[in-house]
DNA sequence: ATGCTTATTGATACGTGGTATCAATAAGCG
DNA sequence: CGCTTATTGATACCACGTATCAATAAGCAT
């Protein structure tokens, strides 16, 4: 499966508000949550930055984390077992797939969803302003691997 | 917004399985969920039954909930106030849509869903086997209503 | 109807994921 | 360098959900 990276630097950037103080535990999280290969829990990426910085604080993550999908840097994957992992957010808007054998996430063109948001638009009647897709299944890789 | 209705006789057909015991709890949260105009927390299904009949336990509505979730009566509602929450599930698969202004829940054709999963899964080379789609916005009547 | 088996219930205790509080720390500015 | 104040981390706390288990009652056989 193709793997994505993030640029912690745009990360930096975009929380770089004038009331804004970085920190060595933001900079720990950002590292974190931008390097991740799967869906990560506050609890996960908490175990994580400890590796690094053994005294980061537990509420601390829970912040930075809300911080981060407030900002949309990081995004709620609603999957099965619950939905409170996260993976980081593509510069562009695009659509989550999950792959049920491996774990990881991949990301795919929207196109699709725009098209289908307008259309279903237009035959409702409502004004749809937001939507949620996730999509569930076996990778690539992981159907070579069989 | 056109207010879908459920038939609790079908719920208690599918429910109807040679080990299962119908009993007055059960037809209590049945009528519950099968009524509800907004997607219905464990917590708030409970307070609703207790209406009715005082006595229901709490652990008992989270059993019904869970159950009845398995069984694809009802359906988690992904949204913004966190995942808690359902609503009952049509025959037919549809897409849901809910309304952030007035809380209720549309369900929508679903055939430009299907012909996304066709698509993507054609794109992307992945087997897509399930799909999590929920739409937000603005319903009709409460477009009206501004 | 009556009794028996066992699924289901409800009270309680428990666990986990997430939040409020607050004194201590440190970022960034003049 | 010192000041202001955003941020941190420890702790206590809360909410949602689950495990336990004796008591209850469905539904079947008789």
């Amino acid at each position: 499966m193709p793997r994505k990276c993030i640029n912690p630097e745009d990360w930096l950037t975009a929380l770089g508000k004038s009331d804004f103080r970085m920190t060595s535990v933001q900079e720990t999280l950002i590292e974190v949550f931008a390097h991740c290969e799967f869906p990560l829990s506050a609890e996960q990426a908490w175990d994580i930055a400890r590796q690094s910085r053994p005294q980061t604080g537990r509420a601390t993550v829970y912040r930075m984390v809300e911080k981060l999908e407030n900002l949309g840097l990081i995004r709620r994957v609603h999957g099965y077992q619950g939905c409170s992992h996260f993976v980081p957010t593509l510069p562009e808007l695009m659509m989550l797939f999950i792959c049920q054998h491996c774990g990881r996430a991949d990301y795919l063109d929207s196109q699709p969803l725009q098209d289908l948001i307008q259309y279903s638009e237009h035959a409702s009647g409502h004004h749809i302003t937001d939507s949620r897709l996730q999509l569930f299944g076996v990778c690539t890789t992981c159907q070579e691997n069989v």
